[in-house]
RNA sequence: GGGCGCGUAGCUCAAUGGUAGAGCAGCGGCCUUUUAAGCCGUUUGUUGAGGGUUCGAGCCCCUCCGCGCUCACCA
């Protein structure tokens, strides 16, 4: 049971006096006629005419100030102050009010929209009813806006723990988190919008599946007692949404959350939010148009231009992104050109050669190497939008060879501000040759390592009734929303990341 | 998992190893145009938990818990 503190045994008090009074604490209906943006637009639109509404609110702040009481609301669209006198009232209701109502109250006030003599636009209010009494108060704050329109805020709640645990008060006190929530919302509309007018078709696969698969991550295995056989939370969507191309579904996309049972750090959350689609008869060259279209669209619908600040960095989405070939980007920030080295062994023998301080592993294969370079050396100087293309074979099981290089596929991934914020190829349609990368992969791996990916033989059935040739692109909703929204933890972008659970 | 750092009142934060404090919030008053309202008075702590060193620990040491940053991992 809640143990609760002296402050919320008095709210408590105050609910069993409202109850004694014949007041309920927790009325079923509010009557609000205007939002307080409504209310301001229609009093500023005319002021010589009567304005006459009926708000509701969270009570922010009280100044009772003897026989008349200020206080702010705010409602879903910003604050509006309420204007309390004797005049309207009498003595025994105001006091009523300064007596029963807290910081955090939910309250419904009815009166007539005025101007003080400071000059903001005001509620008189004529009467007012209680909606919600709040028995735990809510983090104080305080914040003033200065004479040149910047707010300084006084005490704020900025634990980041606290934040994320308790994300309702987190909201409740910190506008601009509702803000963040509310681009986050734009941004995945402003996605499906710009898919769907190109015909793509929203589809939904399966969440709880009996295989894993399209990405080389760790699962979260659970049990499906009926059937008697474990399953698993998806890892991607990728070999479920290409099925559909065999059901010669031409175009689909699906938004939804995968789940990774990795480490947690600034940008890897548990479950997170994956876009994906598959576009039949196109390959990676029409996605990647397709890719720097949708995002600059996106970044205008949600802050309203393609130019994004992100930390000290201003980035361009504006078609054409830079384009970076693998090779010739690993030769330019290393010195190594891996278009020479074919084999695990003499590319590793070259990275020491010219970088004795690289420490790769030993193990690694090539693909793995070549990955290291990427993400030690180039990755980082990828600020503005870019495409890093032709990957290594290796480690792209699912994506088809550049005709005569048998070591490179046609795959690019996109970065942004140093990471990698999508990842699309030409996928592969060919059931033999999967079934050959399906074996090696195998092979690169000890028999029980966890990176090791399973063989699909439902999705390689799909596949040799014939699937036709098709790019495919999967993005990371939450780091696309981490950097149009200028944050740099993923945790501020999820309403409710994972944290250890409490005590 | 490794490294570094943090944890003090409801919130934001102070406090050389020497009596745990301030502002806001709360509570009791005064106040008919306030907006960090003001003024007078006043309450609140297992200093994350446990152990140790010391005459004495919020502070030093150890263990644990939680969080942050970072490295590793994450095609």
């Amino acid at each position: 049971m809640a143990e609760y503190t002296p402050l919320e045994k008095i709210r408590l008090q105050k609910v069993e006096e409202l109850r004694a009074a014949n007041v309920e604490p927790y009325p079923t209906r509010a009557e609000r006629t205007h939002t307080s943006a409504q209310a301001l637009a229609a009093f500023e639109a005319d002021e010589s005419q009567e304005t006459n509404v009926t708000l509701a609110g969270r009570i922010r702040s009280m100044r009772p100030k003897g026989k008349l009481s200020f206080a702010h609301i705010e409602d879903g669209d910003g604050k509006i102050q309420l204007f309390l006198r004797v005049n309207e009232m009498g003595e025994e209701r105001l006091a009523f009010f300064n007596k029963m109502f807290d910081l955090g109250d939910f309250v419904e006030a009815t009166g007539t929209m005025m101007r003080t003599k400071a000059g903001e636009a005001t509620l008189l209010v004529r009467d007012f009813k209680l909606l919600a009494k709040s028995i735990s108060p809510l983090p104080a704050d305080k914040d003033v806006t200065q004479a040149d329109g910047t707010v300084v805020r006084y005490a704020s709640l900025d634990d980041a723990e606290l934040r994320a645990r308790q994300r309702y008060a987190d909201l409740a006190v910190n506008p601009d988190v509702r803000e963040t929530f509310r681009k986050r919302a734009k941004l995945i509309k402003s996605l499906r919008a710009f898919l769907d007018e190109r015909g793509f078709l929203e589809v939904e696969t399966p969440i709880l599946q009996p295989l894993y698969g399209g990405a080389a991550a760790r699962p979260f295995t659970t049990h499906h007692n009926e059937l008697e056989q474990d399953m698993y939370l998806r890892i991607s969507f990728e070999l479920y949404l290409k099925r559909l191309l065999v059901g010669n579904l031409e175009k689909v996309y699906e938004i939804g959350r995968d789940f990774r049972n990795e480490g947690v750090s600034f940008k890897h959350n548990p479950e997170f939010t994956q876009l994906e689609f598959y576009w039949a008869y196109a390959d990676y060259l029409k996605v990647m148009e397709l890719t720097e279209q949708m995002v600059a669209y996106a970044a205008e619908q949600v802050t309203g231009s393609t130019k994004v600040q992100f930390g000290e960095h201003e980035l361009e989405f504006k078609p054409p992104w830079r384009r970076v070939e693998m090779r010739q980007g690993i030769l330019d920030v290393t010195g190594v050109d891996i278009a020479e080295h074919a084999t695990a062994e003499a590319l590793f023998a070259a990275i020491r050669e010219k970088m004795p301080k690289a420490a790769p592993d030993p193990k690694s294969t090539r693909g793995k190497l070549i990955d290291f370079l990427v993400g030690e050396y180039l990755e980082p100087t990828l600020i503005q939008p870019t495409f890093l293309y032709n990957y290594p074979r290796d480690i792209s099981p699912l994506a088809k060879s550049i005709p005569d290089d048998a070591l490179t596929v046609e795959r690019f991934e996109g970065y942004v501000a140093g990471f990698e914020l999508c990842n699309a190829f030409t996928e592969l349609n060919d059931p033999l040759d999967q079934e050959q990368r399906f074996l090696e992969m195998g092979r690169d791996y000890e028999a029980d390592d966890e990176e090791k990916h399973p063989l699909d033989e439902d999705y390689l059935r799909a596949m040799r009734y014939g699937m036709p040739p098709n790019g495919g692109f999967g993005m990371g909703v939450d780091r696309l929303t981490m950097i149009l929204t200028d944050k740099h933890s993923i945790r501020e972008v999820l309403l409710f990341p994972a944290l250890r659970k409490e005590e």
